[in-house]
Order: structure tokens, then sequence, then C-alpha cells
DNA sequence: CCGCGGAGTGTTTTT
DNA sequence: CACTCCGCGG
């Protein structure tokens, strides 16, 4: 947004900017030692803060019993919504989890534990970067070295900021009261992370002098697109009082449904229409796929790859998060931080023969070292000899000794310690070969930090899309990629033609969303955002039969769309394809025996001498 | 105590 | 259908 804006007044490139949980970050860095805090503390992603949940109900015996206890993904979204509905547990579970109700007592303990755990390791996970921000900021010498610092303020997509984003804004400027919030309580998407439009609603109370600006013109869409995106409002239960009206002047092409057999016909027909639009001369960088979830996306992926369309993906299952990217990390972690438990956790166990018995032990014994140096020098030596894993740890110590006090820079560190962890990919993912692809890239990117410290700062807040990162500026227009995106991750970006696929029901909306109202005008507002992604041509497509565990579903069109006043503003196209249809249908085909069985085998083996 | 294989389960969106 | 948990063999 910044580099956007620069463009327009260089000025703009002095702005501090980035989401509210990278300025927290860099905050709590500068003023760490004001809330007692070391200098050195490690942000927990997503997975490490579940592992940390985990570590935690497992010391409380809470897995020993009978009866079920939920998991740990389970645990950690429960503790983390209470924080960011700011709502207590009770509360929680009642509401979305009632039958875990009986589990409220420990679940509440478990809550204190890990708050305590992470304070005795010096770990932050992502809400509590806002949550010691906030309460930072109730100091009031530090709210006013702040307010000296940061005199003006704004905050983009407000609607998707919860109670705590809003106390922060508020705190930050309440002083110097040079607040500016810009939001469209229509396209609020993250109500299951806390956000809520009532930041937008209270605005006014907080900051009375305040100008309300209403936004009505569009300056994106056609007139035909909006025509669309008004009737969906219209259907909403919660009254959009707002009516769109696009600036062009031209109407332009009305938004076109399409109707396919299945996601294959599907995703043929959208890979051919993007190879049309780019020999008329729309860009790919211009075009764009949406869907409501990735796994949406697989077959469009391979009709792109064999027709030689080059293609991103934004959103859903990241690389940084896959186990490979992860274990390289931990060990980098290690060299920054030799008291992260997590990462020694992780790197230890893929270490043949050190399950987690042992993983634990050894990591309760480098807790009496102050160094990695010592640890390697003083406590590996003693698991040298007699152990089964007695040669895997060796060659770790040999690994982090060669890195180690070494001056060198985060390149060479790296190859080092990949060098290290080659064989452990090998052994341990058949797939090695495509996962030593995304290691290399990440070599790439981390040969551009100064230090480690950075990269890792880097890596756990504002994690790299696709092994790509910061050399995106530099591409040429023309040359940029076909964006394929989950329509959460396309928020605040726009093309020219822009295609929304898999618009039936249990797709968007999604099954879950079903049994609540609420969550169900969520994913209508979800719709409202994908189609007001598009600047001048906008395609809905869906297919009947869905393949879901083998067995064949047929697939209603989305309730969004089966109502007159939207399916009035669009271009129905039936798309048959007789010929596919025919030869799925048909069955075996006449002919004569070519090979007996006994021959088919011959012949096969024949392909392998 | 580790590692493997079978059974069972829930399946989304993101900082 | 992919991932996690559980039980068994080494």
């Amino acid at each position: 947004m910044l580099s956007r804006a620069s463009k327009h007044d260089p000025r703009c490139k002095n702005v501090e900017g980035g989401t509210f949980h990278s300025f927290a970050y860099k905050m709590l860095k500068r003023y760490s030692k004001a809330i007692g805090f070391p200098d050195a503390f490690t942000v927990l992603d997503e997975s490490d803060a579940e592992d940390a949940v985990h570590r935690c109900a497992s010391k409380m015996g809470l897995y020993e019993r009978k009866a079920r206890f939920p998991k740990k993904d389970t645990l950690r979204s429960i503790i983390s919504m209470s924080i960011n509905k700011n709502s207590a547990i009770g509360e929680i579970i009642g509401k979305e989890y009632p039958h875990f109700a009986e589990y409220l007592p420990e679940i509440e303990n478990l809550r204190k534990e890990y708050a305590a755990y992470k304070v005795d390791k010096n770990y932050l996970d992502y809400d509590d970067l806002l949550v010691y921000l906030r309460i930072l900021l109730e100091n009031s010498d530090i709210r006013d070295r702040l307010s000296q610092r940061y005199k003006y303020v704004m905050v983009d997509e407000y609607q998707d900021t919860n109670v705590i984003q809003g106390d922060i804004a508020y705190l930050l400027s309440e002083k110097n009261r040079n607040i500016m919030v810009v939001g469209d309580d229509a396209q609020s998407i993250y109500g299951f992370r806390g956000a809520s439009h009532e930041n937008i609603m209270e605005f006014p109370g907080r900051f009375p002098e305040c100008t309300i600006i209403k936004l009505e013109e569009n300056y994106r869409s056609t007139q035909s697109i909006l025509d669309v995106a008004n009737a969906v409002l219209e259907n909403m239960k919660n009254k959009y009082s707002k009516c769109l009206v696009s600036a062009k002047k031209q109407a332009g092409e009305k938004p076109q449904l399409l109707f396919f057999k299945d996601a294959y016909e599907e995703a043929e027909w959208v890979a051919d229409l993007i190879k049309r639009q780019l020999d008329e001369g729309i860009p790919l960088g211009h075009q764009c796929v949406l869907f409501r979830s990735l796994y949406l996306s697989i077959p469009v992926q391979s009709e792109l790859s064999r027709r030689n369309i080059p293609y991103e993906t934004y959103g859903g299952l990241k690389f940084y998060e896959t186990a490979h990217v992860k274990d390289i990390m931990a060990h980098l972690k290690l060299l920054v931080n030799p008291k992260d438990e997590l990462a020694w956790n992780r790197v230890l166990m893929l270490i043949e023969r050190i399950g987690p018995k042992t993983a634990g032990v050894l990591i309760d014994e480098t807790a009496g070292y102050a160094s990695l140096r010592e640890i390697v020098e003083s406590l590996f030596p003693k698991y040298a000899k007699g152990r089964p894993y007695s040669e895997g740890l060796a060659k770790l110590g040999a690994a982090f000794s060669a890195v180690y006090g070494e001056k060198m820079n985060v390149g060479e560190k790296y190859e080092l310690i990949l060098e290290y962890y080659v064989h452990l990919l090998k052994e341990n993912y058949d797939d090695w070969h495509l996962r030593m692809n995304d290691l290399e890239a990440l070599r790439q990117i981390a040969a551009r930090y100064d230090s480690l410290e950075d990269l890792l700062e880097d890596f756990a807040i504002e994690p790299p899309q696709k092994g790509v990162w910061g050399v995106e500026p530099e591409t040429k227009e023309e040359e940029k990629p076909l964006v394929l995106s989950t329509i959460h991750s396309a928020k605040g970006l726009e093309w020219d033609a822009v295609v929304v696929m898999g618009l039936m029901d249990g797709v968007l909306p999604v099954t879950f969303a079903l049994d609540s109202e609420d969550e169900i005008e969520e994913e209508q507002r979800l719709f409202y955002v994908a189609v007001t992604r598009g600047k001048k041509r906008v395609f809905l497509t869906l297919h009947h039969e869905g393949m879901r565990g083998g067995i064949t579903q047929f697939n209603k069109i989305s309730r969004f769309i089966d109502v007159p006043n939207v399916l009035s503003k669009l271009e129905l196209m039936d798309i048959t394809r007789p010929h596919a249809r025919e030869f799925h249908e048909k069955g075996p085909e006449e002919t004569g025996a070519l090979y007996d069985k006994k021959q088919l085998l011959e012949r096969i083996i024949s392909f392998y001498k």
C-alpha cells in the first residue's frame, strides 16, 4: 500500500506502516524493558502456539483420562477466540463448542497455565503481540512518547479490527486526535477471528469531533458489476444503507454466470478464458481467479500448467508452514535463542531414535546451560556414547559448532544448516526433491538479510507469500503471473477481469457456516467482496457434480445467487460440453481383444529391462 | 521407548 | 482424503 501511495507522492516512503501485529512487534521490541520482558523474545506462529498449548495440557495430565479431551488446535482456538472476541472462555465454549462444556474448568486452568508458560519461556503468540501492546499503551508515560512520535494515525480496513485493535488505535491517537479510519461494514469477513463492525460504530463516540465521509461513488467497477453487488447487499438481513454508484460512464458488460458438469470442465473453461483474454490483450497480472477455499483451485492449477500459463497462489496452506521449512527455521532459531524449547523439540525429534521422551529429557538438561556452545560442548558429549541416537546427536552438534561463533553471513549459516538437514529431509520425506526446491528458494531469501534475528522476525510476523519476497516491485506489469487467490486474501485488491469459481451451496456458503445466521451472512459478505474485486469483467462459475470421499454429490447453485434480483443482473450461460460428457458416460468401448493378461504383464515388465 | 501401521475422524478463512 | 491418535512389536 505504501509503495502504491509513493507513486503519487514520494514522501509516502517515509511513512511507517504495517499490520497491527507487525507494529506491535516493533513497539514491544523498543519498549520490552517497560513491560518486564527481556530484549529477546520469540514470536510463536500458529502451529508453535498449538504445540505450546499441547505441552501445557500434557503437563497438566489432561490427556491421561479416558474421556476425549479437545485436541490442541481446538484448545488453542478456544483460548485465542476468548482473547480476540473479548469474552470469557465459558462464553466461547457455550456458543461455539457446547459439546466440550464439561471441560470448562480444565480449559480455564489451561489458559492460565499457557499464559504462565509463555511468560516463563519468553514466548509471545500472535494474540499476545496485541494484548501486550495495549498494556504498554495503557501506561501514560509510554503513551505520551508514542503520541510524540506518531502524530497522525490511519487505519485501513477498519471493519476487520477487533476490540483490542480498536483500543490500540484509540490509545495511540487519544492525545493528538489525528486519526482517520477507513472501512466498509459490508466487507467485514473476519468475524471468525474476532473482528466486528462495532469499532466503526463506536468511533464517533470515542472521537465526537470526527467528520464522517460516506464514499458512495465507486471508482473501481463498472455499473453492471455494481448492480450485482447491490443486489447481494439488498438480500442481507443486516440492512446496509448503501447503493454503489459507478464513476465510470459506460455500464460495461453484464457479469456472466456459467454452469459446468464437473470441476474439470469448469477448470478447463476457466483456463481457456484466461488464455483468450491474454490474447485479447489483458495481461495475466490484470486477471484473477478467486475461490472460497484453496482446494478448489487444484483442477485450475493443473489446467493452467498444461497451457504453460504462469500463476501464483495467495492464501491457504502456506509454504512457510510446511514441515520442512519449519524444520530448518527451528535450527536457525536455536542459533539465536538456545532457550527456545519448542525449537529444540522439533530439532531433536527429527533425529533417529529420539522420540518425545528422550527429547523431553534433553530439553530439560539444556536449561542448565547459558549458550548453544556450552550445550554442544558440555551437554552433548554426555550422550555421545551408548545411546541409539548418539551418532545423530553428534552430527547435530557438529553442524551447530560449524556455525556458531564463526564470522559468516546469514546465507552461509543457512547453507551449513541446510547441508546438515538434507540427510534428515531425505529420510523423512519421499517427496524431498520438491521440498528441497523450497529450501533453496529460502536460501536466497535468507542471503538478503544482515542478521539471523531479522530473518526470523520477518518470518514470524510477515512471512513471504511464496518463496519470493521483496522481488515483486521489480516485475514488469506484462510479466506478472496470474493470481489465484482465496477471497479472503484478495481483500483490497482489484483486477480488470475476475473469475469467481465454485459458487455452490456448501462451498460458498461453506457447510460449516450453515447452522448460524451470522456466519451465513459473513459468507454472503465474502461473496460481495469477491464480486467487487472486478473492474471490467466478472465471471461466476459453478459445477454440479462434486466428488466427496468417493461418492458423487449433486451440487446446488449458491443461495446467494439463486435469488431473482441477483439472477436478473447476470448473463446466464449454460456451457455444456457434449464430447467430454459422452466420453465419460459411455462406458467401455467395443473393440477386439489386444492383449490377454499374460501378454499385458510381459509388456509391462519389458519396460523395466 | 521408538517407530510403524491401522483405525478413525473432521473437513475454512488469517495475523 | 489427509492427518492424528492409539496399540503393538521390536
